[in-house]
DNA sequence: ACTATGTAATTGTATTATACAACCATTTTC
DNA sequence: GAAAATGGTTGTATAATACAATTACATAGT
């Protein structure tokens, strides 16, 4: 594989990287952290789930999660359902509040990426964002 | 523009950047977290530059770069040039040992790159970079 | 059946990256 | 020369995170 376009791929994936999460925390978009805004996809679109089954979606520590989600649940935007075979487990899952929230800011998204993307063909469009889904599951097969 | 485009790029996106910050932060990449190398690369490729300039680039607060420009005189890594027309100003330069620490490092992140594009077409990877730098670019305009 | 061990989740604590505000030391402007 | 602007540092607060300890329940081995 060409060394240079290797090359260009990590510079840019960390300029990238850099710049989305200094805007994203702090000036956070909405109401929604980053975190909070994946979490409330991954219910709305996978179902309810626990907080370790969250934890390893995102690769994050099962403590950081089980607060980004009671954050969630103190604001009404997901409910706690007792797993009724195991007494310690339960899933999360979303309110309408959470849909609406998570609705809200997700326009709130694309109207940025919109923005970006103002001179991009519809077809260049489509192949950034296929190659974006790919990478990121080529990603979580390695490591 | 197809909202299932646009839809799909926002949210892989923000999958790809929780992902990768939570690889990144505090399971940093050898010795540079991503800040530092990214503050490494630009005065490399750059040439020596100010605080200023590099929170500019970065969108960081001043006082941010103040703190990990420090860090990296600290770690040899960068020497300061007092800026002989304006006594309060100075640049950063890279040092040997600066580069080589950023070549090492460089190294780590290409490595882990080429994982992942392990099964990619030569063509795909170049699109996908030119890709990411375009999106980069239109990114900067904005805002 | 009882004890061991394992597991889902929470809570305590520490660290890190960041921003904002106050400040210091110069430089520029009027 | 005084006032305002500017480059940089330092103090302080916050947020996201990890790791360790803990709690409460579940499962397995004898």
């Amino acid at each position: 594989m060409n060394e240079h376009v290797l090359e260009m791929i990590e510079l840019e994936l960390a300029i990238l990287i850099r710049r989305t999460t200094s805007i994203s925390s702090h000036k956070k978009f909405g109401n929604l952290d980053r975190s909070a805004y994946l979490l409330l996809h991954q219910i709305i679109s996978n179902g309810a789930a626990g907080v370790k089954a969250l934890a390893g979606e995102f690769q994050l520590d099962i403590s950081t999660v089980s607060r980004q989600t009671a954050a969630l649940e103190q604001k009404g935007y997901v409910y706690r359902i007792p797993d009724p075979l195991d007494g310690r487990a339960y899933s999360l899952q979303i309110t309408e509040l959470g849909k609406k929230e998570y609705t809200e800011n997700k326009r709130e998204r694309l109207t940025r990426i919109v923005e970006v993307l103002e001179s991009w063909s519809e077809e260049e469009s489509k192949v950034f964002g296929d190659l974006l889904k790919k990478f990121n599951q080529c990603a979580i097969q390695e490591q």
